[in-house]
This record gives C-alpha cells, sequence and structure tokens, in this order.
DNA sequence: CTCCATATTAGCTATATGGCTAAATAGCTA
DNA sequence: TAGCTATTTAGCCATATAGCTAATATGGAG
C-alpha cells in the first residue's frame, strides 16, 4: 500500500520539494503558507505537496477551510538513511526511534 | 568547481544509479563489469556513470583500456547526511571522517 | 599500421516533469 | 441559499530525462 523508495528520491529531486520538507521542520504550515515562500503559483505549490505526500515524506491534517502539513520523517530516515547505510555504512549512523508498535505488544 | 547538490539528489532519482553506486560498494568496477548487471545497452550505462560523475559521487581511475569507477562516499555522505540532518537531526547522525587536509596544516 | 576490445559521444524518440491559467471542490459565514 | 477563502484538479506547453543505434575515441596486441 505504501509507495516504494523510488517516489521517495523523485521526490527529494526537486529543489522546492526539499525546501518544503525543510521549512516543515519548524512545525505544520498550510498549503498558503507554503506557497507565500516560493516565487511560484499556488497549484504548482499544490502538485508538490501532492508528490511528497504520494512519496510518504508528509502528512496533511484538515482545520477549517485550511490544510496543515508536516513532515514524515520517520519515513525519511528510513529511507534515505537506508540507503546511505547501504552505501557508506561507516559514515551514517541511522538512530532508530520508538516504533509505534500494535496496542498489546510486551513493554 | 563543484556540482551543487541537486545534481546530487537528482542524480539520486534513477533506481539504475542508486545501484550502480550500492553495487560500487564492493569495490571498483569498470564501466563494462556495471552494464552486465544491468538491462540496458554499454551506453545508457556511461550516460549513467556521467551524471554520477558530474555530482561528484564516483570517481574513475584509468587501467589499461578499461576506466575503474568507484563511489565518493564522503560526498554522498556529506550532501544526502546533511540534508537529512537538517530535517531530520534527532534520526541520523554523521559520522564525520577525517578530512583530507592541505599539506602543512596544524596537525 | 591494422585489428580488436573498451568506453564515450552524437543524434534520435518517447515519456516524465514542472510551470502556468482556468475550473472545480471543500468548508466557513451570513 | 449565496458569497468568500483555501486548495486541488484539469488541461496545456516547454524542457528534461532515459533509452536506443551508429559513430567516434582510446589503449593494447600483433
Amino acid at each position: 500500500m505504501e509507495a516504494d523508495d523510488g517516489s521517495v528520491f523523485r521526490a527529494l529531486a526537486d529543489p522546492t520539494r526539499r525546501q518544503i520538507l525543510q521549512d516543515l521542520r519548524g512545525g505544520e504550515l498550510s498549503a498558503g503558507d507554503i506557497a507565500s515562500r516560493f516565487p511560484i503559483k499556488g497549484p504548482s505549490v499544490s502538485r508538490h505537496l501532492s508528490i511528497l505526500k504520494g512519496a510518504g515524506l508528509i502528512s496533511e491534517r484538515r482545520e477549517a477551510n485550511r490544510i496543515l502539513y508536516s513532515v514524515a520523517s520517520d519515513r525519511l530516515a528510513a529511507c534515505v538513511g537506508g540507503f546511505l547505510s547501504a552505501v557508506c555504512p561507516e559514515q551514517v549512523v541511522l538512530r532508530r526511534r520508538r516504533e509505534k508498535r500494535p496496542a498489546g505488544d510486551a513493554p
């Protein structure tokens, strides 16, 4: 069901999308907030957001008539960090975060 | 003189190029060695190699009439790891390698 | 030099990508 | 309901990308 790693790397190929991810590092932003930071029109931003979402790199939340986006850093770290670990494991260390466990798992 | 980070991420967008980098993890390979591992023709592989080289992700060395390629993992870790550190610093640790110092630098 | 092996460069085609404008959808408020 | 804001979707166009075949280096062996 989930997008494959290829979609993640394709998503990261565009500088605008990389910047969006960095901007989201500061916290949730609406599509309009994001659009105001770039010299491109709203629909283009919307397209970038849908590509990032398709890659699983951002998640969205509706609030009134705005949509707030946030970065899915777990997924980013897993895919990209996983690749880095495969190619240059000496230079990169992945710090695994607590995983969401299905309820009832051993503590 | 050096390629910008954008070229690195564009280079990584293609699955063949990512696989080439992983294959080079095992040690130097000639263009022909690499070509034999993929279902595409030599010239296409050559193009991928030149893109990887343009991004600074591989280096080459001539031996007789073959050209041996190796992965530039420092550059890969610096660019991609740097980006990861900017977006999700909690999940990724960059382990800096000894840098090549200009001769005559303090010890 | 000629011949062969290894690779790259040139030129072509089809598809993917990223921008735009205009139109449609979603949700709030009167 | 109508009207307003926020955002996405549809359709178009220009450029970039990745594959191919044919032609061009480059280097070693005879």
